[in-house]
DNA sequence: GAAATTTTCTAACTAGTGTTAGGTTTTCGC
DNA sequence: GCGAAAACCTAACACTAGTTAGAAAATTTC
């Protein structure tokens, strides 16, 4: 009973969120078929039909981890403004990479944690992937320094493995229901932009009216 | 040949680091007893001389990996004359962090990595070291809000964890060779202190006179 | 140098691994 | 309702895992 039910899902996507969940629990070579498949709801033997090997499941858990992210971003760049400044960029990244990857936490994680332990070749291909995202924030970054809202000197590869680190380290800590998602981003914004000391402005205060905000609202509450 | 050489090395420590560097690279359930004593030059049998289990193991590994940051971090902080600034302070601590979590590397890395897969008994353990550490920093943080050189409104536990979430990353990209460990702290803290933006010093220059940095050093390049 | 002690090796046991072939059930178009 | 296709299950295969007992070697002690 309820196994019916739940049967009724496709199962490809629930072989796959299953996967994601073990993995990241136990790792590359801690996670068994069978251990899946019970999460799945079904035999060992039954996930050979949608995936031909554990290295083949591994892999598209990789991508999508990533991919989702590389979306999410994307699109919530794509739908700023033209005259939106460098910081607002920066800013819309950080949420977008952090609501990417708290709303898909199991991928993301299982990304994390299982992809230096992954077969070479599958590390590879994902590889790419990376790759392509760690381009975005580089053009992110330089067209903030150029429209001289970043200093001159601010060295931007370093800034951005800083930035990234620290984001993708949110999933370990990150519960719901806790801090809102604008919250964090709002006060990792200001961190990285205007830092920690006394006297820097809090907020990014640019040129542009701030109404535009794709999604992000005032009065959050604390903790 | 060369073999008699390598043994005479007390084999207590070459099984531990053994260990650190198979962790790292495989996981924990990815990690063989039969590949950790191929690395230490013995047979799988032997290790269980010095080691009861592979949990005995990996909790020996997991400790050292903390340990030795906290001591690392702690001398760095003693060391230091008692009228420091609390910036100074602030980048003291991210020097010393990142020179221990990248000189012991293999032990950085199978911590971070193999963490989350442990079992449930070996963690609990580990993670009480855990907060010792982050304690130091929550100490170091308030330190320099208390004196006034961070904004009263900064949120100091978000602070923390983008700072030792960006700090704990740097073992994944750091290549000995390349940049040097001060100059990543130097450029952290600044990021971190005064943030990326245009306008703000580059360099922290609190009330205090700039001539008591420990290592720092002014002009710093760009790249 | 013999005895005692420490350290390592050998060979095996049990349990669990990914994967597969062939049979069963379910679903679905007609 | 029938047959084909899709989805799943069962039972097994070859292999590797952590661990152990006892023998052998190396080292130390006297």
């Amino acid at each position: 009973m309820a196994k019916k039910l739940a049967k009724s899902a496709n199962s490809q996507k629930r072989v796959l969120d299953a996967a994601a969940k073990i993995f990241r629990d136990y790792g590359y070579a801690g996670t068994t078929m069978r251990a899946i498949a019970d999460e799945a709801d079904l035999q060992a033997g039954s996930i050979y039909y949608h995936y031909r090997s554990k290295d083949d499941l591994i892999g598209a858990v990789l991508d999508i981890g990533i991919n989702a992210v590389i979306d999410t971003v994307r699109g919530a760049m794509e739908s700023l403004p033209a005259e939106s400044t460098g910081v607002e960029r920066i800013e819309t990244a950080i949420r977008a990479h952090l609501t990417a990857i708290i709303e898909i936490g199991d991928y993301t994680l299982a990304t994390r944690r299982v992809f230096g332990q992954v077969p070479e070749a599958i590390r590879t291909k994902n590889l790419k992937l990376r790759d392509t995202y760690a381009t975005m924030w580089r053009e992110i970054l330089l067209h903030a320094q150029q429209r001289g809202e970043l200093r001159p000197d601010a060295n931007l590869t370093l800034a951005r493995l800083f930035i990234l680190g620290a984001l993708n380290w949110t999933v370990e800590w990150y519960k719901p229901g806790g801090r809102s998602i604008e919250e964090v981003a709002r006060e990792f914004t200001a961190m990285v932009v205007s830092g920690l000391r006394d006297g820097a402005p809090a907020a990014a205060e640019p040129a542009a009216a701030p109404a535009a905000w794709p999604r992000a609202r005032a009065g959050r509450r604390a903790l």
